[in-house]
DNA sequence: ATTTCAGCGTGATGTAGATCACATTAAGAG
DNA sequence: CTCTTAATGTGATCTACATCACGCTGAAAT
């Protein structure tokens, strides 16, 4: 799938306008503080050590954020696609090294915010300071549900209810990383299925 | 430990000001929005099903949020206390019924804020925006690191980093607590810290 | 002062899921 | 078109943790 550069500007238009509605003027100054990069598959946008200097809002394509513990095992935190926000935000807010990864599942197009550019947007256009805290909401909203279902259910039914809530992720991505995000092993997730 | 309101009322302002400085006008304008509440042992101040009215600043004391499920057993979003804020936020935000409970461990006293005082706060005072922005951004942050170490770590290293990040708890608490936050039986952590 | 019960430890046993090992197939790379 | 590597399924075994069952202790309720 291709996108003209208008095309994707629209996008972004669209989904900050699902919360705040915003004049041709007020978009134009939003449009300015970001910046544009297109993403190859295996493309790293973060790694651990790196500062992480930008907050991506994924226009197409797919991308993973995962945390490689000392074991070598890779945790899936979430995967990001079209219209989700994504970064290392304990590393971006805090100016501090990246512990997580970000990389690229397929060719994506995304939008780049550096934490200046957000501060003085917020700074410029209030409005798009309560368009950052509704996305905060329902990012920890979303948070605490996932530790809920950790919590709370088996294997099976996180696979179960993933398959629910989304399945177009299911043919997109490998059965290895539906495992490392539901946390079980490879093996068990393929007898879960099967 | 007994307050006076002015007390709490300075704690409360302290703790906004870690994150914005505020002339005591404004202050004014921001404690106007607040109620105030004492809550005693065993209390609830959101049960499953209730609309969820108000959004809570923990000046003293010690509350749980938790979930229970199917089978009646009750898992611990987290704890909250002094200085935390804390609410079934899905349901707040959402204005939809509560799926958690918030009650009370050790009397408490709090700060309540409702939806509606939330949102003329901030239209009055932007600034404030910026405050609960911040405060946001912290919760989804810690939430992250709870799903990383539920999927990384086995229920003795939570249960350690649990007694190196918040010693204090594990007075206060006791262990079928600790163990529901920690997402283990009563009896594997008994097992675990002897 | 006796009763009741919450809190905690601990043994015996059950089970979901991890780990190891290997075979098959699909898909990129030269 | 072959060669190599990634992705998946499946058996055998191991282990962390759950569940069930019971006894002890100390605090609160009568």
């Amino acid at each position: 799938m291709l996108f003209t550069i208008s095309e994707m500007q629209t996008k972004l238009r669209q989904h900050i306008e699902k919360i705040i509605p915003l004049t041709d003027e007020e978009f134009a100054v939003v449009f300015s503080h970001f910046s544009f990069r297109k993403v190859k598959k295996h493309q790293f946008l973060i790694q651990e050590g790196d500062s992480v200097n930008h907050s991506y809002f994924v226009v197409s394509g797919l991308l993973k954020l995962s945390y490689t513990d000392a074991n070598d095992k890779e945790h899936i935190l979430h995967f990001a696609m079209e219209d989700w926000w994504v970064s290392d935000y304990k590393a971006y807010f805090t100016k501090a090294k990246a512990t997580m990864s970000l990389d690229c599942l397929e060719d994506a197009n995304v939008f780049c915010l550096s934490l200046d550019d957000h501060n003085k947007l917020c700074g410029s256009l209030p409005k798009m300071e309560h368009f950052f805290l509704t996305k905060s909401h329902y990012g920890y909203i979303a948070s605490q549900q996932r530790i809920l279902s950790l919590l709370t259910t088996s294997a099976k039914e996180r696979y179960e209810q993933l398959l629910i809530q989304y399945p177009s992720l299911i043919q997109r991505v490998n059965k290895t990383l539906l495992a490392s995000y539901l946390g079980v092993s490879r093996e068990t997730l393929s007898r879960l299925s099967s």
